[in-house]
DNA sequence: GCCAACGTTGGC
DNA sequence: GCCAACGTTGGC
């Protein structure tokens, strides 16, 4: 059983769209090494966290768990969709995302800052300068620790 | 809006 | 294969 952290924009899709539609494709993932860890490391029925990142409120506020680990991602063929991938194709897809079910949201917002000032997450990889990623594993207790944080 | 950091692209 | 230019991420 792996642990996750992924993040998304919520003007984009929030933990309460998340809560509306009960499951959805992760999509718009456009970086080779998310991917590629989507695809050879996660499981059917890891656990994940959701985390709200460019916007007012930083920081995790739920919990899901996957369904299914390496969907097609739908949005690569929507031309009219921002992660439009011409170079992809149906028979051959670029793009993969997990399908999430809903599991909680928190009672209280865990913020960047406090994950920054507790010793517990120094070796998160959200933590590490420059990190681009916006789906990586966390460890057991780190994703406990965020759980009990926000419950 | 700024900007550091880093991934991607494309000419050579 | 190198690397400069460019684009994107994402916190502040």
């Amino acid at each position: 059983m792996n642990y996750w952290l992924l993040k998304s924009e919520p003007t984009e899709f929030s933990i309460d769209d998340l809560k509306r539609v009960g499951e959805q494709i992760w999509d718009g993932v456009r970086n080779y090494q998310v991917r590629n860890s989507f695809r050879d490391v996660m499981k059917v029925g890891d656990k994940a966290l959701f985390y709200h990142s460019s916007c007012k409120e930083i920081g995790v506020v739920g919990e899901m768990e996957v369904v299914l680990p390496s969907e097609v991602d739908p949005t690569q063929f929507d031309s009219k969709s921002k992660y439009f991938d011409a170079a992809s194709t149906i028979d051959s897809p670029r793009w993969f995302g997990p399908k999430v079910r809903f599991v909680s949201k928190f009672s209280t917002r865990v913020p960047l800052s406090v994950i920054r000032s507790d010793k517990r997450f120094a070796n998160m990889i959200l933590l590490r300068t420059g990190n681009r990623l916006s789906a990586f594993v966390i460890t057991k207790e780190e994703y406990d620790a965020l759980v009990q944080f926000g419950r």
